[in-house]
DNA sequence: TAGGTTATCAAAAACGTTTTTGTCAATGAA
DNA sequence: TTCATTGACAAAAACGTTTTTGATAACCTA
């Protein structure tokens, strides 16, 4: 019972002191410096429940983080960045933002996890990660009439808020760099397909390939996990192959990192036989041998973004078909490619 | 208005309803069949808000995120096999598990930040991670008389739940390896030392030492911030001082890849010339060069039993003081360390 | 000065639960 | 037979807000 109390105690009624906190107008300027005044030396803060029961509000954004299953552990790469960027930008709007586990990652356990989350309006808004190329949650999502906004985007007939980071252009530059350094046979080291930055990368990468006339091998597409021991896995039968690559572009630096260990187990040379490159440019890239050439995304940047939409989005001040935004990358050339010998 | 659809569909009264849903014992058996079927059917999910308003309970444990500062970012190393563990078990016990994230770590607004979370009754328990040597976050949640346990041991008069890794028989081991292999002048590449695991990480190093009568050397005990960038830095140092270690035992795998980075990069060979072990049994370092000796820790079942532990204290099934749990490591010896030469 | 605005505040009705307190019949013991 | 006990349900009062609707006085305008 506390706002009562802090009408009792300011001698007012419970709804002037309602309104006043709330910044209606129908209150005069001074009881409402009044009543902020008091509310904070009484530390008062509305029940977030009864406020939630109330008005169907909890100023709360919601991300649901996918399980940490197949090697593709998204808390562990880039939640940490990108959540920090969002939060940042949702403090500034009065939002907080909440974040629940998804354990397992099948579509009916995800569909009522999504479900619970927004029937249960414990969220004015929410955040997709890890879109897959046909994601049912967009759907889902629309559907209950909920503003979001996606990190990555997905294959769907009405428009939708997204941020993403340009994965074409990354691994169209990548595998353009590795092309003229003279490389013709140039593996791509890829995710899962279902994903939908996987497919993006391999359009870079087979457009890159196009642009100079090279016919793509499918024997050369291959797809793992994104972990260090499907890098190393793939990169092995690779280099066991009949015609073995020159030049290997990774999904993720963590792939590469795996693809290295897997030459050098062969006495190759990785930055002088054999031209590797990452993406990312993770914490340990610059630190392994040799230095990996990779891809720098700026995930708290793309955060802020998401931050911002949502924001726009909570307030109506834009439709969603208006949020698209493709944060650049930029290539961070280091010592593991090089030119075909 | 839901449960007085419910009740009406069923031509029940709503308090009924709600006791049979709860599980009280003064409804029929049969009655409660009823019930527990058509809400099923009708897909009927109690209001959070009202029943927090109402009961105070949210069922929901709640884990606050420290910031990515200082190259220090629990989210990235641990958080999702930890939370993943939380999760499981919490979801057994018919609670949540809900984050969010601390973007700046002063003191004030982490104070500011945990008495919201409580103030506003969002959660019925707290996981506290990364747990300093002096935090004041134990006592303000004990104040705040809800349970809670703590990932990482704290100093404290009174007693708390917790549950940790044994960190300093991991550094004990660590050390005692490379006092084995005939070494004397073994550095520690440690963390920030406000981190109690920092401490007992310390304290296993120094044990190991001082049972073979070996007398620590201060300028061999050095603290960064558990990044890349910092074990290549620390390690940059010791090599060029007066009378450089030949082993170095590193609070993390990634302060280990860096100090190999350092070291290669004066052309010591590792594992050969200079013995290095690393902690965690990151993805990655199976797959550097050398291949890294570290400590396995099970994140996953530490994660599990703070969630079991969680539970038995919202259902009082336990003090807190009878909460203590340590779990062991094991040493995973690969080629990053070697005999003094 | 009469009538209509406007500015400021208050009353009261929700929101959807949980929980306390009844009610009423059926059962048991004396 | 009577009175207490129990088993199964219902009424109604909260929980702490927000929001709709009213009320009052002060202020205009004609």
């Amino acid at each position: 019972m506390s706002i009562v109390l802090l009408a009792r105690d300011l001698g007012l009624s419970i709804s002037t002191v309602s309104r006043a906190l709330n910044g209606y107008h129908d209150v005069a300027p001074a009881t409402k410096q009044r009543v902020l005044k008091r509310a904070r030396e009484i530390g008062y803060r509305p029940n977030p429940g009864a406020r939630r029961l109330k008005s169907g509000r909890s100023s709360l954004v919601g991300v649901i983080l996918p399980a940490a299953s197949d090697g593709v552990r998204f808390v562990d790469s880039v939640a940490s960045s990108l959540l920090g960027g969002v939060e940042v930008e949702l403090e500034n709007g009065g939002y907080g933002l909440i974040a629940t586990m998804q354990t397992r990652n099948d579509l009916e356990r995800e569909a009522a996890l999504y479900e619970n989350f927004i029937k249960g309006s414990w969220v004015d808004a929410l955040l997709l990660v890890r879109t897959r190329v046909a994601d049912p949650r967009v759907e889902l999502v629309r559907k209950a009439h909920i503003p979001f906004v996606t990190y990555g985007r997905t294959e769907t007939a009405e428009p939708y808020a997204w941020v993403d980071t340009d994965n074409e252009k990354a691994f169209y530059l990548a595998t353009l760099r590795q092309i003229e350094f003279g490389h013709e046979r140039i593996a791509l080291l890829n995710g899962p397909l279902e994903y939908n930055f996987v497919r993006l990368r391999e359009k870079g990468y087979t457009r890159a390939l196009a642009k100079h006339r090279i016919a793509p091998d499918r024997l050369l597409m291959l797809n793992g996990d994104l972990s260090e021991v499907s890098g190393y896995a793939l990169c092995r039968s690779l280099l066991v192959s009949a015609v073995p690559p020159t030049a290997i572009v990774c999904a993720t630096d963590a792939m590469a990192i795996g693809a290295i260990a897997a030459c050098r187990e062969r006495g190759m040379a990785v930055g002088r036989e054999i031209s590797i490159a990452g993406y990312g440019n993770s914490s340990a890239s610059g630190f392994c041998d040799p230095p990996l050439t990779t891809i720098d995304h700026a995930v708290f940047e793309n955060g802020r973004h998401i931050g911002q939409s949502l924001l726009r989005l909570l307030r109506a001040e834009a439709k969603p078909a208006d949020i698209h935004y493709l944060e650049p990358v930029v290539l961070v050339p280091r010592k593991s490619d090089c030119p075909r010998k």
